[in-house]
DNA sequence: CAGATTTTGGA
DNA sequence: CCAAAATCT
């Protein structure tokens, strides 16, 4: 029963959009009633402000978790310190909780926060949520964190199991709506032309819709994940980054669900893959400059060309290599790119045309409805080969030949390249390849339906080779 | 989570 | 002779 002095806590979201499996949401309702709180805060982000796709994911992600929520979502756009301040006088609020996150920027917040609440005498605590493990609870025998995945992923896979998830907590007649809150319409997160159209088509935000995903990867037995993975065209990935990065579903929750089937290879290599995004947060924490900063320090050396007009093809899917072209349109029009090609994809930028890594990865910051700081550093950082358990410089993707393994039958170049739909496969892969007369039967005019290569291969190889040699 | 080149071994 | 396998980069 609810009477006049039961206290008010505030459970404050951020990235665990979640009612399921929220430890923290479960502490704020304990004791009383809950102030469901969002905060919108540019301000401290800095230059790791959510780009536009993630605020598209980000409003329909809010939308679901407010109408699970009784429409009681409290909303607020600013300094979360400050904000958080106010509601906690305004409501005499007791407890403040939320679930950790890692990027260096919010734990510079979060830290202050807490201090600043504990002063107040206001109990400020931060929970376990995002994460299987927390980031430092991984660590090489000798001390220190891991560099190379593949001891990380042992190391973890002998602890012991993560926590089990909680059930999501009683809430009826706890809620509470703050009158002073803003609309969510008022965070202005959607887009002001309409450019969603392809991840409306694409995507369903939300926590029903996580768990739907998840439970039909189970229901399938995660079936040709293992070597399906590494073709785009097939329909072998969860496709559930974009739920875990909001937190509308947990990695333990993810755990759990694939615990029964953990001796099937399919699961153990999509179980792997869960554990790469510990590895990122876990470098991501031990080396907070990781987003900014060659981890490998010689790479500072690295002659970067950065010519603009390249990186603009690049970014326009106009590059003449179908395969990166398929990749870099399919990020654009669905706010995605699958895995495999999003190596290809960053390889050609920072290879082949010697364009800082940290310009793709801002690319991709604003266009990924996944864009999730430490697995977009790590990932990019491994492909430049200037990161931690780097891919070796001399692994340099051949986009063309990357194609005719991973993408056999063009169905996937087809897909985000219809100007070329015609084109009969012995030359879908390198279209300069094609006799004019194949080129016309299929009404392709190289220059003008689809750009001529914008380099040569084997020259930029070398290019790049050379120029890594210089480093050394 | 390679590419290029050389070597090998089976038609 | 060619393609798979080994080997350097």
């Amino acid at each position: 029963m609810i009477t006049e002095s039961t206290a008010t806590h505030i459970h404050w979201f951020r990235q665990d959009l979640r009612l399921e499996d929220n430890p923290s949401l479960v502490a704020a309702a304990r004791a009383g009633r809950v102030l469901p709180v969002y905060i919108l805060d540019d301000e401290n982000a800095g230059n790791f402000r959510m780009g536009g796709a993630s605020r598209w994911w980000l409003r329909r992600s809010l939308s679901a978790l407010n109408a699970s929520l009784g429409g009681t979502l409290n909303f607020y756009r600013g300094d979360a310190g400050e904000i958080l301040d106010e509601l906690c006088q305004r409501f005499g609020v007791q407890e403040v909780h939320w679930t950790r996150c890692y990027e260096p920027w919010r734990i510079a917040r979060d830290t202050a926060i807490k201090k600043a609440l504990t002063a107040a005498g206001i109990s400020a605590r931060s929970h376990a949520g995002a994460l299987l493990f927390e980031p430092w609870s991984i660590s090489k025998n000798s001390g220190g964190y891991y560099q190379i995945f593949s001891p990380f992923y042992k190391k973890l896979r002998a602890q012991d199991a993560p926590d089990e998830p909680v059930s999501k907590p009683a809430l009826d007649g706890l809620l509470v709506e703050d009158p002073q809150a803003l609309a969510l319409d008022a965070l202005e997160l959607a887009p002001r032309v309409a450019w969603d159209t392809g991840l409306c088509a694409r995507w369903e935000p939300g926590e029903a819709s996580a768990l739907d995903r998840l439970a039909a990867m189970v229901d399938a037995q995660f079936e040709d994940y293992a070597e399906g993975r590494d073709f785009p065209a097939r329909d072998s990935v969860s496709r559930l980054s974009p739920h875990l990065h909001f937190g509308e579903v947990s990695p333990r929750q993810i755990w759990q669900a694939t615990e029964p089937l953990e001796a099937d290879p399919q699961v153990e290599a999509f179980r792997r893959q869960l554990c790469w995004r510990e590895f990122s947060y876990s470098l991501l924490f031990h080396v907070p400059e990781l987003p900014t900063e060659n981890f490998r320090k010689s790479f500072d050396a690295f002659a970067w060309k950065n010519d603009p007009t390249q990186l603009a093809r690049w970014q326009q899917g106009r590059t003449g290599f179908p395969l990166v072209d398929a990749g870099m349109r399919e990020l654009w029009e669905t706010g995605t790119m699958h895995n495999r090609v999003r190596m290809i994809a960053a390889s050609f930028l920072v290879k082949n045309l010697q364009i800082d890594w940290r310009l793709g990865a801002a690319w991709f910051w604003d266009c990924l409805v996944d864009a999730d700081l430490a697995n977009n550093s790590a990932s990019w950082q491994w492909v430049a080969g200037s990161g931690t358990d780097a891919a070796p410089y001399f692994r340099i993707f051949n986009p063309t030949s990357q194609a005719k393994k991973y993408d056999p039958d063009g169905r996937y170049i087809r897909r985000f390249i219809p100007e070329l739909k015609s084109l009969p496969n012995k030359y879908l892969f390198n279209p300069c390849s094609a006799p004019e007369s194949v080129l016309e039967a299929a009404n392709v005019r190289l220059g003008k339906t689809y750009p001529r290569p914008m380099v040569d291969l084997k020259q930029s190889r070398q290019q790049a080779l050379d120029a890594y040699q210089l480093t050394r």
